[in-house]
DNA sequence: TTAGAAAATGAGTGATTACTCACTTCGAAA
DNA sequence: TTTCGAAGTGAGTAATCACTCATTTTCTAA
């Protein structure tokens, strides 16, 4: 099962990049035309029509490419959550556990700058995901799956592994991550979608962001 | 300005009140379908074919209530919006600053309290309401204006407030509102819309997640 | 240069949309 | 019982929807 999803992420990054290069340049148009709308407007009150037009193309020619509507929104989002999830499933996050002097908050910090600078790159896709997700039930499931079964097992092992080690607080283990994952979403969605336009330094924010998390979730005496 | 935000909650609530006891039967059914269905499928891709069958209704009935779907749509989501940042208009608010010897932590458990209990009775507005505002400009521009004018400026008196009597660390106000908000709203969300069926205790998972956000916001040595 | 395949086109399709309106039903006051 | 405005109806409308397909254009390899 977790081969399956790690199988899944890998064919997924080599099927997009091998996507990526055999694209005709309408049919990037189009892709970067549907990003725009769908993410302005949603999925539901975009029409084919619209797209086509901002892509300069026929609306024939989306069908040439997709099958329907749906199918270019798959296309678009399927791509967008694998690598969202990505920094779960690389070597070196299952090799952090044997480097036993390893801090976790330098950890907490290198995934809360990561997640930063990558949300930010991908804004619009971002959007489209979070606000379709929970009206496509296939998507749902799956989202849930690849979370709970995988970045979630990911990080209780990781968390178990700091509790033992004395960095941090006793406890059951999805309560510590419940507060990490708090503190670095509201960073992120503060910073990249609520007030984007206020100049931060990030590695201020993170640092200040992460110091209060780990004064909180230190080991207490 | 303050007062005219303050006006409009007054009046939203009374006209509310006096809404909801005008109603023909009729048209209650046609509110409660429209939020069934709206928050299932979202507003765009919802019908109002749809909701009239569903409330039992001519469709012609619908627009003898509502001018246009649109207009039903603001119908739901005002009073909602209204009561979601209600608490933070209420006298005791605001008289919270001049009791000296209250602390914060109260404070911020009775809020995560009140709006646990308050998200979970209203999952389906809540829903309606945070996928709609992104893509409807007057209500994301009131969203925004009565949050950052009204909604902020009363935390951040409440945080002065607090750093100054040398509870709270020292620093930004809005960093210690950001982490604060962070808290509170990753608690609601994870267990009012990601994992409901999850059972807790409120009162012992509040406790915990505000223990550990004291610990990283009490004033350091 | 040419042949054949792939890409692109846009007019056309039936279905569905939000909304209208002439009409009927209902309920309460006179 | 009569009257009258409000509530409710549902067939009708023009616009728009996602999608099709016969045809043309473009690209590639021999």
């Amino acid at each position: 099962m977790t081969q399956d999803v790690d199988q899944w992420l890998k064919d997924l990054v080599r099927l997009t990049d091998e996507d990526d290069e055999n694209r005709t340049e309408k049919q990037t148009r189009i892709l970067e035309a549907a990003i725009e709308i769908f993410s302005e407007k949603g999925y539901a009150a975009t029409s084919t029509s619209e797209i086509a037009q901002r892509a300069g193309v026929a609306e024939g020619t989306i069908f040439r490419h997709y099958k329907t509507k749906k199918d270019l929104l798959l296309t678009i989002v399927g791509p967008i959550m694998a690598k969202l999830v990505a920094p779960f499933f690389m070597r070196d996050f299952t090799k952090l556990l044997d480097k036993p002097y390893e801090r976790v908050e330098d950890f907490y910090r290198a995934i809360a700058r990561d997640r930063l600078v990558f949300a930010r790159q991908n804004i619009k896709l971002l959007k489209i995901l979070i606000h379709e997700v929970p009206f496509n039930p296939e998507l749902q499931g799956h989202v849930m799956n690849v979370f709970s079964q995988h970045v979630m097992k990911r990080l209780e092992r990781l968390v178990k592994h700091f509790q033992d080690e004395g960095q941090l607080i006793e406890g059951p283990t999805w309560r510590v991550i419940r507060s990490t994952i708090s503190t670095i979403i509201g960073l992120v969605v503060t910073h990249v979608f609520l007030v984007p336009a206020y100049p931060i330094d990030d590695e201020e924010e993170i640092n200040w962001a992460i110091d209060v998390l780990m004064h909180g979730l230190a080991k207490r005496n």
